[in-house]
DNA sequence: CTGTTAGCGCGTTCAG
DNA sequence: CTGAACGCGCTAACAG
């Protein structure tokens, strides 16, 4: 293993000065710069990251935290999309990533998340979609002893930021196209898990947009379940113009109940997952290109690394129209 | 932050001792093994792994390289089936992961992956879906620089274990069940991606199938693309009696055809997914466990890395019937 | 059975 | 602008 010793022995320099043009530091000459790295060309030199976090105490190792949940099998996709688009951006900038779930820290205490960080040399965290009853991250955050991206959870300190669609106006934007498309006035609106907030931003949206058309607006929580939303349109849906769902999960859902209830309402579901192609029928939804945020996520957080602060960054939607012949081509 | 250092004075004895004690190193006295855990208990003292890795190298740091494809998005689920059996199993037994893809190497030379994961400490991989064609990782592989575990790959040196399920006899029975259901003799069979390793030991379990029933069998490849497996159901369907696949992506495929065509024919796929809930019908398939799988795989790694010898692992697998109602329960 | 010592590969002072 | 020297936290011989 060649190391940095011996880029030092053959460039004819201090092993101190590859390290400075290694990381960028300012007060070496142009010409030993040029040596150093012609050096690193000819043997190859590949930093070693573990000792480099070692040393340095400030590591480029940073962990996902994943809220896989085992019982909603099919949003899979989304959390796919995080995790490729975390890895893929995490190699580009030179972080390592380490991939964890929610479940493993279920029944752990703040320190003891906090010691098993520090023992992994990892200083970065990106939570994505946590709630307000987890609390131990809620606290976790609230330590700031490590820098942290939350992706879509709309909390922000010195030491954390956040980054997230605008689900409020994504919601809004969304309805209201369904809505006006059909010309509908009494909506059913099946909201996601209580305490969540997207939940909270979406149901938000849905109620401007009520107010703002003058709609007779129905509200149900469906816990982003396909059953329960499922459920919920056996129950309400005959009376209703249009059901208004929350994620594409419950929107699918809704469909399957109205296709066996044998009768016709527009149904508008939120996500752009692929999945929808394979529900049979079209509707509009909100596409959230989630490997994109997860992206936006990993460079938020280098940069909160590199001594940024932390705040808000808002991203941008696209609403779609899926169906079944835009999956296959 | 506590280290071993701390943990010694606190017990009394040297720093070699507790690194002893932790890591269950023979010769040494029940007695300062309780000093030393007790010291352990009360600093609440965890190993530095990034330290312990550079020292000994021979780290706990572990590779998953993993096959995204992303034309068909559909397989995200067998994938993060995948990522989750191994990260669970691997925090179980106290191995950090690193999660790659195929796409991350897909330019480089096998040294400069080696530079790259050695500069990692990274010293065990499990290789998800390798096929012939990945000829960098084939080399990665003879070269046994690391420690290496294939899942659905039937390679194995001393330095290479493969785990796999037996997939000509899965292929044989799930399909021999239908035919027999059916009482089918004119099989279409889509198979998978050409130099595949499974698509080999589907297509030899169909086969034979063939031949001890005497069946009239018609082979297409299918490329696991849900959209080939349909045009090949177009225009091969009408004068067969049955369609068996190489995985339920295909399956659907086929389906969607078979009622584009307004014919009936029965259908049958191959992994469980729970995606083929969402295709509206039912059918045979075989119920692989990724999760397991790759658990397993895990395991394996483990041994390999305690200086256990490369060998072939065939797991199980049962036929499953899968339906909508299966899945929103 | 226990303690001493020397690194692992790198980042970081601080004299020169 | 450069380089010698020290330390990060731990493991691994080697003495005792």
């Amino acid at each position: 293993m060649v190391s940095i010793k011996d880029v030092a022995k053959h460039a004819g320099v201090a092993i101190s000065t590859v390290s400075k043009v290694l990381n960028h530091y300012p007060n070496v000459s142009e010409e030993t710069k040029r040596k150093v790295n012609q050096a690193v060309e000819e043997l190859n030199f590949v930093p070693n990251s573990v000792a480099a976090a070692l040393s340095s105490k400030q590591s480029g190792r940073v962990a996902l935290l994943l809220n896989l949940n085992t019982k909603t099998q099919a949003i899979d996709e989304i959390v796919m999309q995080y995790i490729s688009g975390a890895i893929n951006k995490a190699m580009e900038m030179g972080l390592d990533v380490i991939t964890f779930f929610f479940s493993m820290f279920e029944n752990k205490s703040v320190e003891e998340i906090t010691r098993y960080l520090n023992a992994q040399s990892i200083h970065g965290i990106i939570i994505y979609g946590m709630s307000k009853e987890d609390k131990v991250l809620q606290k976790l955050i609230a330590a700031q002893e490590f820098k942290v991206v939350l992706v879509d959870a709309p909390l922000y300190n010195s030491n954390t930021s956040t980054v997230w669609v605008n689900q409020e106006q994504a919601q809004y934007d969304v309805a209201q196209k369904t809505i006006v498309e059909n010309k509908s006035k009494k909506i059913l609106y099946i909201a996601g898990k209580k305490n969540g907030y997207v939940t909270e931003q979406r149901l938000k949206g849905i109620k401007r947009l009520a107010q703002d058309m003058d709609l007779n607006l129905l509200i149900k929580h469906g816990e982003f379940s396909e059953l329960q939303a499922r459920n919920i349109t056996f129950r309400f849906a005959r009376n209703r113009d249009v059901i208004v769902c929350a994620s594409d999960l419950m929107a699918i859902g809704a469909m399957r109940a109205l296709m066996e209830m044998d009768i016709f309402r527009p149904v508008c579901g939120f996500d752009g997952i692929t999945l929808m192609g394979y529900a049979g029928k079209q509707m509009n939804t909100i596409s959230q290109n989630f490997a994109g945020v997860s992206a936006a996520a990993v460079e938020e957080l280098h940069y909160l690394m590199n001594g940024g602060e932390g705040r808000e960054k808002i991203l941008g939607y696209t609403i779609a129209r899926m169906k079944y012949m835009d999956i296959i081509c």
